[in-house]
RNA sequence: GGCGGGUUGCCCGAGUGGCCAAUGGGAGCGGACUGUAAAUCCGUCGGCUUAGCCUACGAAGGUUCGAAUCCUUCACCCGCCA
């Protein structure tokens, strides 16, 4: 493990310093009182997807500079919120049932762990106290959320809240369900204040209006003044989104976005991202940060910033050992070695890695295998037999790193490397592998 | 409630009887160039048993040898008037 994690005297100067700041209520205040001792702070998780991703990140890693300055976290899962939903800019959201909602909070549950369970065990800092808001929303009566929440909030107030003004604005209109959200949100704060002395929420820069809608009520209801903390939306250079990639979501969730896939991802990432995100995204110290940026200018075909970011956010997410895997996987696929001098074991970890079919005696027709064609489909290297066709025709699939000229013809069994596999590739970087029949 | 306009492929958007699986742009994908980067250029971009066939232009019917294009009904959206 690295240690090589900085601990500020000041967290605010590391936030600032890494860029993890858009906004925050009185910052003089809430410096005063982060210094005046352990700060009780929560950030919440809505589950609107199976998982959380990439883009999600940003929070954990505000997180834990918190808890690495003696902070003490709580991570909320919307359990309740999650069936509200939060209210977009541009259109109303579809409501999820409340089965699946369930599910996914569960989902998220489970993969939040590493960012905080880790440093409290190893280093001693704070443990993270886990709650879910279903836990106090759901017993709330139609008469209590009327007469003791409503009660504090001026519905001028909430239409001037940036999502909520743009829909009004929109044809799309808003649902009074959605427009109830910020309600919800603003007396989880409450609430965490009430039972753990919470007295700061961290969030997306895209939460302010949820964030001080939290503070106003706790200040309307405590007389205590609590504080917010925005950060900021991270895009690609490009404008587009963080996090996806061929279309897909990159997911921290190892069962939907592998750890060879999630390496992958920031080793691929263009220079311009890498050196806007890396004070985001790394926890080295500012130094060696900056001495990455500054490889990354001189020596850009190096790609150490890329690597360097690779391997200690797979660690971070993925563990060690699965660092070690992802790692040794893109070596063997993309390493200019012959695949043929690969060893079984190599072969079948790195393939493992990145995806892989394994064919049983009833794909062998007539003594013959199924066509290069029917693999990549299989493979989901491409999404149909013409798709596969196309691919070969334009050049891009490769069988054990040859370019493949004519995609209808069975995969000759003497393709088989160590261990009976084969390998397909689409293009540059997409690879799978298939097991032929012994 | 009345009148008018609209609903096209992942998105935007052309097309008003056959030459339309549908112009163009964006996104995506592949190739070249590179550094598993960006930009650029080229190609590609519904499916299949791929010189052919099937499914598709809001939905369902109809006219026609032939419809995204014409007619009818329905659904939704947008204007204007009440």
């Amino acid at each position: 493990m690295t240690s090589s994690v900085t601990s500020t005297p000041d967290v605010v100067d590391e936030l600032h310093r890494r860029g993890l700041i858009a906004q925050s209520t009185d910052e003089t205040e809430l410096r005063a009182a982060l210094a005046a001792g352990p700060v009780t702070y929560y950030c919440g998780f809505d589950p609107t997807a199976r998982s959380l991703h990439v883009g999600h990140l940003v929070q954990f890693m505000v997180l834990r500079a918190l808890q690495r300055a003696g902070h003490r976290p709580i991570v909320l899962v919307g359990g309740a919120t999650g069936l509200i939903g939060d209210p977009r800019p541009t259109s109303e959201r579809q409501l999820n049932a409340p089965e699946v909602v369930a599910e996914w909070v569960e989902r998220i549950r489970s993969r939040v762990a590493p960012f905080l369970d880790r440093p409290a065990a190893e280093q001693g800092l704070p443990a993270p106290v886990y709650v879910d808001n279903l836990d106090w929303t759901a017993p709330l009566s139609a008469i209590d959320f009327l007469r003791e929440l409503g009660k504090n909030f001026r519905v001028n107030r909430m239409l001037a809240k940036e999502a909520v003004s743009a829909r009004l604005n929109s044809d799309a209109g808003i649902s009074y369900t959605e427009f109830s959200y910020q309600i919800l949100q603003a007396n989880d704060f409450k609430e965490l204040h009430e039972r753990h002395g919470c007295t700061l929420q961290t969030g997306g820069s895209d939460q302010w209006g949820n964030l001080t809608a939290g503070t106003d009520l706790v200040r309307r209801t405590h007389g205590v003044s609590v504080h917010a903390l925005g950060t900021p939306l991270i895009t690609r250079a490009d404008g587009t989104k963080i996090g996806k990639t061929e279309g897909a979501t990159v997911w921290l969730d190892p069962e939907l976005t592998s750890p060879y896939a999630f390496f992958q991802y920031w080793l691929g990432i263009d220079d311009a991202d890498a050196r806007a995100w890396a004070p985001l995204f790394s926890e080295r110290p500012a130094d060696e940060v900056a001495a990455l940026i500054a490889s990354s200018e001189e020596r850009p075909q190096a790609r150490e910033l890329q690597r360097a970011l690779a391997e200690e956010l797979t660690r971070l997410v993925h563990g060690d050992e699965e660092l070690a895997q992802a790692e040794a996987a893109g070596r063997a696929l993309f390493g200019r070695d012959d695949l043929a001098a690969l060893g079984e074991g190599t072969l079948t970890a790195a393939l493992s890695e990145a995806g892989s079919v394994r064919l049983g005696p009833d794909d062998v027709v007539d003594g013959e295998l199924p066509t290069i064609a029917a693999l990549l489909q299989r493979t989901g290297l491409c999404s149909s037999l013409s798709d596969a066709r196309r691919t070969v025709k334009e050049g891009g699939a490769y069988l054990n790193n040859e370019r493949v000229t004519d995609g209808d013809t069975p995969v000759p069994a003497a393709a088989a490397l160590a261990g009976g596999w084969v390998v397909l590739r689409r293009g540059k970087r997409n690879v799978a592998g298939v097991r032929l029949p012994a």
